[in-house]
RNA sequence: GCCCGCGUGGCGGAAUUGGUAGACGCAAGGGACUUAAAAUCCCUCGGCCGCAAGGCUGUGCCGGUUCGAGUCCGGCCGCGGGCACCA
C-alpha cells in the first residue's frame, strides 16, 4: 500500500501520462512540469550568478536575512516558511532596484552533534558537515535567491578564529571578565546554562531539573549596556511591539534605593534594595536570601538555620515547587535599627522568597503595601503598619486585611514624609537616606551578565591559557586559532577537551612555564551574535571589514518569535561590544524585524493512543479517519505546531518532489497572515497546485491571440478592455503595498483576483469586439501576473516570462509600475442609507456633487419606500463613499 | 498573580483604519464535458422568513459614543502568548 504522498505522486504521474492523450487529440495544452522547470531555472540562475552581489555605492542596498538554521539533518516546514518569506522580500527588493544581500549559513556548533557522537559514534564534525550538505541541497531546491558564495558555518575554523580574536579584544576592553558564581548546572548535559536557558527550572534543551553549583565562568558585561539596550528599543520602530515589550521586561529596570540596616551588637550592616523607600516607616522586618553571606555565617553556628537554608535549596526552582511554596522564614534573632530612627528595631529573618541574584540579596518587608510581605507577616505575626493612604480615604478607615494596598496615595504614619504623594515621598526618603549617609538612590536591572562558558566539546574554544604564575593569559594573536582537537572520544559523559591526553597542555605565553588551556567552549549564542556582520565579508582575514559599513544594519530580519529575547538581545549587545572595539560603526544590528508564526498540522492517534504520521492516516470526507494499514479508527486531534514527538510532520522534500517548490511556497504565503500560525493541509496544497496550473494554462493556451511581445498599446480600448487594464494596474499598486507590509496572504488573493478577471475576460467563449485590444490587454495582464508572482513562485514566473516571448531574465527585470491614471475609476458606487440602514447603491461619476447623488438615490424604490412618510432631518454625504438620509 | 495579543460563515481569512461585512481560497452541494474516471469549466453556499421580488437578523456577550461601529469607549466571558517570590 503506497503512503499518501506516494499515492499523490502516482496520481501526478498518471496525469502526466494522460497529457499525452490530450496532445494526441490535437490540443496544444501542455501541463506544467515543475520538476524539470525548477531545476532548469535554478541552473540558469546559478550559471549566470544572478544572485551574487557585491558592494555598489551607486545603488541603495537592502540586506535581507532570515535566522540561519541549525544543521539538524533535514529542513522542516518552519524553515520553508521562514525562507520563503525572506525570499519574497529579497526578490521584490531586487526588482525594485535595490542591491540586495541575501546570504545563508549554518549555526553549526551545539549539543545535538555531540549527542549524535555519543549515540551513534559519528564525529560531531562529520555529522554536522553531512547535515549541512543535505540541507543545503534541500534549500537550493526551494529556488531561494541566495548568494551561496557567502555561505558560512560557525563550526568552521575560518569563522570561529575571528570570534576568538574578538573575545581577546573584548577581554582587553573589559567587556569580558572572569567571575565565580552560582551557575545553573544541567546534570544531563553536564553543562552550565544561562539564566534564560533555564525554563521552569529545567534545561532548555535537556529538560533536566537544574542544580545550583559554583563555578568559575567567563562573563560578558551585558549589564553595562542595560540602559542603552533599553532606551534604544524605542527607536526600533520596525520591530514588533511585542518583542520590544518582552525585551523591556527582560531588562527589567526598576528605580529605588540601596541602603543599610545597622545590626545590633555587631559591626556590620545589611544592605537592602527597595523600590518603595516611601514605605520605610511601614517596615516590620528585614529578610535575607538563603544564599546571603550573613545567612551562611549564622548557619555555621546554628544547625536549625543551616537545615532551613538547605531546605530552601532543595525546593529548587521548578515551577511546581515555587507555585505551591509557602512563604517561609527563619528568625535569626538578630535585630537591625531603622535608618530613620535608631530606636525602631526590626527582626532579621532568612526567607525563602528573597533572591540573592537580584538587588542586594536582602529586603525590608512592608506588609501593608506588598503582598508577599503581608503573607509573611501574617504567618509570623509581625506588625502591619499602613503608611500609604489611598485618596479620598480617612486614615481611621484604613485597614489591611488579606490584601496589601499597592496603589497610589499619600504618605501617613510616616513622620517627615506625611502628606507627600508616593513619588514625592520616594524622592524625600532617598534624599534623607543620602543625607544620613545610610543609603543611595539607585537603578537596578533584572538583566544579569551573560555567562558564556560551556563545558562542552563542540563549540568555539575560549582562547585563554591558565598559568599558575601569571594567572589568565590570552592566547597571542599569532597563535590563533585555538583549534578543536579532532581525536576525541564521547564514550563517557563530561567534556572530552578535559580528558584529551595532550590538547590542554601548553606553555604560558608570558613566562613559558607549563600551563593549561581553558577547556570550556563558548555558548553557541555567541556564534549567532555576529554572523550577520560576517556575511558582509565572509572570507575576510579580519572578523569584518569595510563591507559592513555598506551593508549593515540588516534591513529586514525574519525569524521565529522564540528568539525574541535571547538571541536578539545578545546580538544587540554584541553589536555594541563590536562597535566599542572598533569593528563596527552601528550599534543596532537589525533595523527591521519580522517574527513569523509556526507551521501546524492536525494530530492523529490510533486506538492505543500512539501518535501517527499524516501519511499513515486515511481521512474521509466526513472528517473521520482510519489507519491506512489496519483500517482501525483514528482519532483526529487539534492542530498543533509540527513536532517529531507528535508525528504531525510533513516533510518538505516530499512536497517539493511531488508538487514542486513553487507550490509549497505559494501555499506558505496564501491564507494565513505570516505572523500567525499556519495550518498545513493537503487540500490547501492541492489548491495552490491547481491555481499555478490555471495560470500556466492561461499563459500557454490563451483563448485570445496575444499581442506581440513589447508591442505598443493600441490607440483606443473598448470599455471591457479598459476595465481589464484598470484591474491590472490596481493590482500592481496594491500588491507593492502588500509586500512592503508583509501582507503576503492579501497579495496572493489579489493576484488570484486578477487571474479571475483575465479568465472572465476571455473565457466566456464569445469573441471580443476588438481582438487587437483584447490581445494587448490580456498580454499586459498576464505579464503583470507573472511579474507580480515572481517573488513568490520564481520558477514558474521565470518559465512563463520566457513563454510570453520575453528574452530578459525575470529575476533581473524591474518591478512593474502602476499607471496612476488607471488607478482611479471614472464612476463610483455610493451606498445609500436611510436612517443608517443600507437601502441600495447608486453609480455616479467620480467626485460628483451631493445634489446629484440625492436625486439619484431618491429614485431607488427601496430608498423611496423607506423614506415615505418620514421627514429628512439631515443628510450625511461622504463623497464617493456614502449618502445617508437621517430621518 | 502581573503584562501583552486575539475572538468575523463549516474552515483559513479579507474589509483602503468609523462608511456597501464575508474579498480570495478550502470544504460541501448541484450541473456541464467524458463510455467512465482524472483534469477542467459553470452555478449555489452566514442564519431566519418568502415561490419570488425582497425583508429581518448577523463580526464572543452586555452597555455606551456616532447619521453610521467588525473597527472607538466601559464592563464581562473565552482563547493564546510572555513573565514571575524582581523587593
Amino acid at each position: 500500500m503506497p503512503s499518501l504522498p506516494q499515492r499523490r505522486y502516482l496520481a501526478a504521474l498518471f496525469s502526466q501520462l494522460s497529457l499525452n492523450s490530450v496532445i494526441l487529440r490535437g490540443s496544444l495544452m501542455a501541463r506544467y512540469n515543475p520538476k524539470e522547470t525548477e531545476i532548469r531555472w535554478q541552473d540558469e540562475w546559478r550559471k549566470r550568478g544572478t544572485f551574487r552581489v557585491g558592494e555598489d555605492p551607486a545603488r541603495p542596498k537592502y540586506y535581507v536575512l532570515e535566522m540561519f538554521p541549525y544543521p539538524s539533518g533535514r529542513i522542516h516546514m518552519g524553515h520553508v516558511r521562514n525562507y520563503t518569506m525572506g525570499d519574497v522580500v529579497a526578490r521584490y527588493k531586487k526588482a525594485k532596484g535595490f542591491n540586495v544581500l541575501h546570504p545563508m549559513g549554518w549555526d553549526a556548533f551545539g549539543l545535538p552533534a555531540e549527542n549524535a557522537a555519543m549515540e551513534r559514534g559519528i564525529h560531531p564534525a562529520k555529522w554536522t558537515y553531512e547535515n549541512i550538505d543535505t540541507m543545503r541541497g534541500q534549500l537550493q531546491s526551494m529556488g531561494l535567491s541566495i548568494d551561496w558564495d557567502r555561505e558560512i558555518a560557525t563550526c568552521h575554523p575560518e569563522y570561529y578564529r575571528h570570534q576568538q580574536r574578538m573575545f581577546i579584544d573584548f577581554l582587553k576592553s573589559d567587556l569580558v571578565y572572569r567571575g565565580e558564581s552560582w551557575v545553573n548546572w544541567d546534570p544531563v548535559d553536564h553543562t552550565v546554562l544561562a539564566n534564560e536557558q533555564v525554563i521552569d527550572g529545567r534545561g532548555w534543551r535537556s529538560n533536566a531539573i537544574v542544580e545550583k553549583r559554583r563555578l568559575s565562568q567567563w562573563f560578558l558585561r551585558i549589564t553595562d549596556y542595560a540602559q542603552d539596550l533599553l532606551e534604544a528599543l524605542s527607536a526600533l520602530d520596525r520591530w514588533p511591539e511585542k518583542v520590544r515589550l518582552m525585551q523591556t521586561n527582560w531588562i527589567g529596570r526598576s528605580e529605588g534605593a540601596r541602603f543599610y540596616f545597622k545590626v545590633r551588637g555587631r559591626d556590620d550592616r545589611i544592605e537592602v534594595f527597595t523600590t518603595r523607600p516611601d514605605t520605610l516607616f511601614g517596615a516590620s522586618f528585614c529578610a535575607l536570601s538563603p544564599n546571603h553571606p550573613l545567612a551562611a555565617e549564622l548557619a555555621s553556628s546554628n544547625s536549625d538555620l543551616a537545615d532551613f537554608i538547605a531546605e530552601c535549596g532543595r525546593l529548587g526552582t521548578s515551577e511546581e515547587a515555587i507555585e505551591t511554596a509557602e512563604k517561609l522564614g527563619y528568625d535569626t534573632g538578630l535585630k537591625v535599627a531603622h535608618p530613620f530612627d535608631p530606636d525602631l528595631e526590626l527582626p532579621v529573618y532568612v526567607a525563602n522568597f528573597v533572591l540573592m541574584e537580584y538587588g542586594a540579596g536582602a529586603i525590608f518587608g512592608c506588609p501593608a503595601h506588598d503582598q508577599r510581605d503581608l503573607d509573611f507577616a501574617r504567618k509570623y505575626n509581625l506588625p502591619v503598619i499602613p503608611v500609604v493612604l489611598p485618596s479620598d480615604t480617612d486614615p481611621a478607615d484604613v485597614e489591611i486585611g488579606d490584601e496589601a494596598y499597592t496603589g497610589d496615595g499619600t504618605a501617613f504614619n510616616s513622620r517627615f514624609l506625611d502628606g507627600l504623594k508616593v513619588a514625592e515621598a520616594k524622592a524625600a526618603a532617598i534624599a534623607r537616606l543620602e543625607e544620613l549617609d545610610a543609603g543611595v538612590g539607585v537603578t537596578e536591572y533584572r538583566l544579569r551578565d551573560w555567562g558564556i562558558s560551556r563545558q562542552r566539546y563542540w563549540g568555539c574554544p575560549i582562547p585563554v591559557i591558565h598559568c599558575e604564575a601569571c594567572g589568565v593569559v590570552p592566547v597571542p594573536e599569532d597563535q590563533l586559532p585555538v583549534l578543536l582537537p579532532e581525536d576525541v572520544s564521547f564514550d563517557k559523559p563530561g567534556n572530552p577537551l578535559v580528558r584529551h591526553p595532550t590538547w590542554k597542555h601548553t606553555l604560558c605565553p608570558k613566562c613559558g612555564a607549563a600551563a593549561e588551556r581553558d577547556t570550556d567552549t563558548m555558548d553557541t549564542f555567541v556564534d549567532s551574535s555576529w554572523y550577520f556582520a560576517r556575511f558582509c565579508s565572509p572570507r575576510s582575514e579580519r572578523p569584518v571589514d569595510e563591507a559592513v559599513d555598506y551593508w549593515l544594519p540588516v534591513d529586514q530580519y525574519i525569524g521565529g518569535v522564540e528568539h525574541a529575547i535571547l538571541h536578539l538581545l545578545y546580538a544587540r549587545f554584541f553589536t555594541r561590544a563590536m562597535e566599542k572595539c572598533g569593528y563596527l560603526s552601528v550599534k543596532e544590528p537589525f533595523s527591521g524585524l519580522f517574527t513569523q508564526g509556526m507551521v501546524c498540522h492536525e494530530t492523529y492517534r490510533d486506538p492505543n493512543g500512539h501518535w501517527l504520521f499524516p501519511e499513515e492516516v486515511d481521512k474521509k470526507s466526513d472528517g473521520t479517519a482510519t489507519h491506512v494499514e489496519t483500517g482501525k479508527p483514528v482519532s483526529v486531534g487539534r492542530s498543533e505546531s509540527m513536532s517529531k514527538s507528535k508525528r504531525n510532520v510533513v516533510d518538505p522534500e516530499t512536497i517539493i518532489e511531488t508538487y514542486g517548490a513553487d507550490t509549497a511556497r505559494w501555499f506558505m504565503l496564501s491564507d494565513s497572515p505570516p505572523e500567525r500560525d499556519l495550518e498545513w493541509t493537503d487540500a490547501g496544497v492541492d489548491g495552490a497546485w491547481r491555481y499555478l496550473n490555471r495560470v500556466y494554462r492561461l499563459v500557454t493556451d490563451p483563448a485570445v491571440d496575444l499581442a506581440a511581445a513589447n508591442a505598443p498599446a493600441p490607440a483606443a480600448l473598448d470599455d471591457a478592455a479598459l476595465e481589464v487594464r484598470r484591474a491590472t494596474h490596481k493590482t500592481i499598486a496594491a500588491l507593492s503595498d502588500d509586500l512592503e507590509k508583509f501582507g503576503f496572504n492579501r497579495g496572493v488573493a489579489r493576484i488570484r483576483e486578477l487571474t479571475n478577471v483575465l479568465y472572465d475576460f476571455v473565457g466566456d467563449g464569445t469573441a471580443p469586439s476588438d481582438a487587437t485590444a483584447a490581445g494587448w490587454v490580456l498580454r499586459e495582464g498576464l505579464e503583470t501576473i507573472v511579474q507580480l508572482m515572481n517573488p513568490m513562485v520564481p520558477h514558474l514566473a521565470e518559465e512563463l516570462w520566457r513563454q510570453l516571448g520575453q528574452t530578459t531574465l525575470l529575476a533581473d527585470t524591474p518591478w512593474p509600475e502602476a499607471d496612476p491614471s488607471l488607478l482611479i475609476d471614472e464612476t463610483v458606487t455610493i451606498a445609500v442609507q436611510v436612517g443608517g440602514k443600507m437601502r441600495g447603491t447608486i453609480e455616479l461619476p467620480r467626485d460628483g456633487g451631493q445634489s446629484e447623488a440625492e436625486a439619484a438615490a431618491k429614485v431607488l424604490p427601496q430608498v423611496a419606500e423607506a423614506m415615505s412618510g418620514k421627514s429628512v432631518r439631515k443628510v450625511i454625504f461622504v463623497p464617493n463613499r456614502i449618502l445617508n438620509f437621517v430621518v
